[in-house]
DNA sequence: GATGAATGAGTGTTCATTCAT
DNA sequence: AATGAATGAACACTCATTCAT
């Protein structure tokens, strides 16, 4: 199942990553691609089967890679510290990975793409890192959380619709503003 | 500026916003609006000019009639009254025009369309109702709310997803309980 | 299940078999077909569904009509007379309609085809009225012909081979010369 | 002229042979090839020179060995006796090795190859064995046959279509029965 | 003697747009 | 006010061929 990622594989992923982050999946074309990874297009179908597949493993990749930052940023921590330690980290990836996280969003409630089952697998795995991190908050205040999965999107949509506001529209604002801004209020929805 | 709506238009703006909600602006097809608004293909340019008018359309009215209900659903009420009207109203029309919202979230960073402009100015408007909102709370509370657009982008950003999230993927789950869960928790959003 | 024929259509088809009695169905490209047909490329697809619907479309009309003139060929005969002329007619389609019989010669003993079940029907029917020709020359002769089926097949491969080999190789030899010398021999075939 | 017949070189056309026989010349892909023969595509271009080659070598191979075998049946046969046993060793052929004889039937009246000189003259000399049969037959019956070589096409055609009718849509069928049912019919042919 | 990653011209197909009616 | 046949540039994908190893 897990190809090696050759260093062409990976030229193209990036290539792939940086066009849809602009224009989306759709109006991304293999030649854009291909020029932009400074390979020919014939590459693409040597080392993908197809735009989906290039698609597919960029947006499993991408969930899986966030995912293990999420890991490792609460790695340690439980409740209040780890979601303080996720909203810092998902800021960082909003801001240094831009276009990957605009893919990501943009396919984040589509439902006719033929990856729809892995990278909801992945999204939920996601998703899962905050909704603990949510049920400890609630234990540490002896009051179970009600709806965790519920608040664990609120929380994510929250981060991820303002670090991209900031990010693509405002991007001059510093990062410890924008992330001093954040973080109390997000920690906040979860004290009930 | 203003065309008048007729019902042959209606049908087409209807018809594009159903198909653009299950796959994509980029993915929807002229013909397949033209199907779905059941009149010729020719029809939909002697209405409109091109699919871009279309969708810049489809776009501007979505988000202006969004701000019409915002502003209608805190007329009379201010600060934490005027949010929680606000989020009521926001998962009210995420569950109801479940196509059109996935539309707009699809494109609100997407910064290569020909209506960036005014869907950005559209935009900015239905963000202003909820920023207004984070002021008077914190005007009540006798502390002026720092970065309040941001903020405004936070309580958007939480809404949708978790809105979305729920509309997309639990649709069974009842919306008083989506309601209940949202609203206190992004009202303290901006009780710092 | 039956297009009408537009003249758009007829040209298509018609610029498809001669391109593809050229160099065969394969080889034969749908930009070939466009500019023989003097349409635009998007012509073809408006018209047919893809490259496959065209000569499935021409295979299964060039042997309904080759049925159909075999079927007026033998019309109120029986037997040899049916027989001779069988091979006359079929004669005169191979040298006037030498593309489309090629097509046929290339695409008849192919299994990997769409049109494989349609087209091997309509075989069915063209090969079965020399069939009935052979059976009736058995009757009339007091002894039933065994495999018959087989039979035609050999009197149908004769004169399709040989009418080729004179069409496309030696096209100056007149066609009374060719006709004479094998309707006898063919007759003589079933002459058991 | 003549390359060294290595095993790899064998391979490669018995893979090439196999995967043209179900789908056509232009269909195979050298790929397809490779894979079926077990050698990397690098080998494909090592051994020949490029498809073209591959094919010409295929088709020649084809005609000069079926031409052999032919020889080698009618030798010391002269006339009928020689025809019968031409038929009997076509029919061979053709149950035995019908991918290559598909092959050789699809290409017979391609005026569009690279190899059309050197094919054309391999089939007129496995034509010719059955054109001196025919001959001799009119010799010994006094009278000299009339177009010898439209009628050895002819000859050629009825036991090729008839064979191929057998071997690809009917195989249950005997051999015994096929040839019983074909020699006589194809000697009377002659027999003017 | 053989390999397989890489190539790019060429293929079938799509689709926003036009225009005569 | 509306139609739908026709267009052609652009697209995803294929495949014979090359070449460094």
């Amino acid at each position: 199942m897990a190809k090696r990622e050759t260093s062409t594989r990976q030229a193209i992923l990036k290539a792939a990553i940086e066009i849809a982050g602009e224009s989306g999946i759709t109006a991304a074309t293999m030649d854009d691609i291909a020029v932009r990874a400074g390979v020919a297009k014939g590459s693409l179908y040597y080392n993908f089967a197809s735009k989906d597949e290039i698609f597919a493993t960029v947006l499993q990749q991408a969930l899986v890679r966030l995912t293990e930052r999420f890991e490792l940023a609460v790695e340690g921590k439980t409740g209040v510290d780890a979601m303080r330690a996720l909203v810092e980290v998902f800021l960082e990836r909003i801001v240094n990975d831009t276009a990957l996280i605009k893919i990501v969003a943009a396919e984040i409630f589509r439902t006719d793409r033929s990856w729809v089952v892995p990278f909801g697998i992945a999204r939920d795995s996601a998703l899962a890192v905050f909704e603990r991190a949510i049920k400890e908050i609630g234990e540490e205040r002896g009051s179970p959380t009600p709806q965790p999965k519920l608040l664990a999107s609120a929380a994510f949509g929250a981060v991820l619709v303002a670090g991209l506001e900031w990010s693509v529209f405002e991007p001059e604002t510093p990062r410890t503003v924008v992330t001093d801004t954040l973080i109390d209020p997000v920690i906040r929805l979860f004290l009930s």
